[in-house]
RNA sequence: GCCAGGGUGGGUGAGUGGCUAAAACCGACGGUCUGUAAAAUCGUUGCCCUGACGGGCUACGCAGGUUCGAAUCCUGCCCCUGGCACCA
């Protein structure tokens, strides 16, 4: 299989959109891959993921599409979880230390993304590893030995680790240790290559650092940029909420995509698409010359990422839900149910405030009452005034922009 | 253990006895516009009652206290951070 794609269209598949922050050390990992690629024998991937949040977003999704590159070039690749790291926390782009997760936390973490990394791996290819497996078992002799393969002036160099002791923060011993954790996963792993974030590249840097030290071959560092969240602005994740989750329905994630500045398409474009290059490169000529209409490219965009993610008939599906509902303001195919209890000819008067506080649509009767009094209420299309409304079975309230419900008959 | 600084709404952060449900900014939400983009613009942003005027309740780490009245003063406690001491 490795044999049948030479090194080149390898090289050019997996260099696709990565980032160093370093043009030397890209250099380096280049001419390295380059080399291993050479021997033609598969090569050993690995991509750890800390199970600090309940879901993965596009985000975690980069270097998992990576990932995905080598395993379809016959590369073997490894999920790994980190369930020891995850107990410690990444320090990594930190400002100050990360709370340390329980067991338990992290363990039902790992078991809910093992449903959503193969919407983006093959499961058949696919090795799962978790490093609480040997990183618990390290006795405190092994430990310290493996300290004694890095200086403490490695660790002040880091751009974290300075800037926490420039701003007087706090900056402990175990955060210290993750990277040397990191470093013997991949020694443990026997891996040649890592992927992760940009922002994982001096824990990495740590694996080949040890590798090297222990007379092994060092592993080559592949990093992916980090994804901007849905804002633009920031880095995508959970806790600014500027996310799109790997789980989320196709519709969802459809519109969540739709809703990102066209700046971001490019980058969205290159690392969360297999559009081919040339097609990439077509359509960023097509929006500079104004040529080709911005919507219609991020649709394109949407469309590739939920096609990747379920399959073509979803994406589909999911942007001609968005045309309807969206661009021609029709109903949705799909609402969330609103119980009513009704009367004998199918209807029932009530107070729309109360009912979309208590559906949860609406966080307080007061938010009720304030989205109300904006004109952000309409039913079967007529914005209401009032809040005492008549409702009949299959009408429809939207709420805002995009919140829907339909009312149907209580039981009982 | 000691010294110092600090704990305010989703976030940053004002406020040092009543004018404070708590400035400002950000975020978020809603309207107009529109491509669920950007920009613009208007508005909302603790909870509950009311059609509205208005009223009530809870809130500034926790628990008490002083006061007609406390986020603001006092006491105790908890937590965070830096430094010092102990270990050496």
């Amino acid at each position: 299989m490795t044999a049948q794609v030479s090194v080149d269209e390898q090289m050019r598949v997996l260099m696709r959109g990565v980032e160093y922050g370093d043009p030397n050390i890209q250099r380096t990992m280049e001419e390295d891959l380059r080399e291993r690629l050479s021997l033609g024998k598969p090569l050993r991937v690995y991509c750890g993921f800390d199970p600090t949040s309940t879901d993965l977003t596009l985000g975690n999704m980069v270097p998992m599409l990576k990932m995905r590159q080598f395993q379809r070039l016959g590369h073997d690749v490894t999920f790994l979880i980190g369930t020891m790291t995850g107990l410690v926390g990444d320090p990594s782009d930190k400002t100050a230390a990360r709370q340390m997760l329980t067991v338990e936390q992290v363990e039902s973490n790992a078991q809910t993304w093992l449903r959503q990394v193969f919407r983006v791996l093959d499961p058949d290819k696919t090795t799962i590893e978790r490093n609480g497996d040997w990183l618990a078992s390290l006795t405190l002799a092994e430990v310290v030995q493996l300290a004694s393969n890095f200086t403490v002036a490695q660790f002040l160099e880091h751009e974290t680790f300075r800037n926490r002791m420039a701003e007087a923060k706090p900056l402990y011993i175990h955060e210290f240790i993750y990277a040397l954790m990191q470093a013997y996963d991949a020694h443990h792993l026997k891996t040649d290559v890592q992927l992760g974030a940009v922002d994982q590249l001096f824990n990495i840097m740590a694996g080949r650092q040890l590798q090297r030290a222990l007379g092994e071959r060092p592993l080559i560092a592949v990093t992916t940029p980090l994804l901007k969240g849905t804002d633009g602005v920031l880095k995508m994740s959970k806790s600014v909420g500027n996310y799109v989750g790997l789980d989320e329905a196709p519709a969802e994630m459809y519109g969540k995509l739709m809703s990102i500045p066209d700046s971001l398409m490019p980058n969205y474009f290159t690392l969360l698409t297999e559009v081919p290059s040339e097609e990439l490169a077509e359509i960023e000529r097509g929006l500079a010359a104004k040529t080709l209409n911005p919507m219609e490219a991020k649709k394109r965009l949407a469309r590739s990422v939920v096609a990747l993610l379920y399959d073509d008939g979803q994406a589909e599906a999911a942007q001609a839900e968005f045309e309807r509902v969206f661009q021609r303001r029709e109903e949705p195919e799909e609402a969330q149910e609103l119980p009513l209890a009704l009367d004998q000819d199918g209807k029932a008067s009530v107070d729309i405030t109360l009912a979309l506080s208590v559906a949860g649509v609406a966080g307080s009767r007061s938010e009720a009452r304030r989205l109300l009094q904006q004109g952000g209420i309409s039913i079967d299309g007529q914005p209401i005034k009032e809040a005492q409304v008549e409702l009949a079975e299959g009408s429809l309230i939207r709420v805002g922009r995009h919140r829907f419900l339909r009312v149907v008959a209580a039981d009982g």
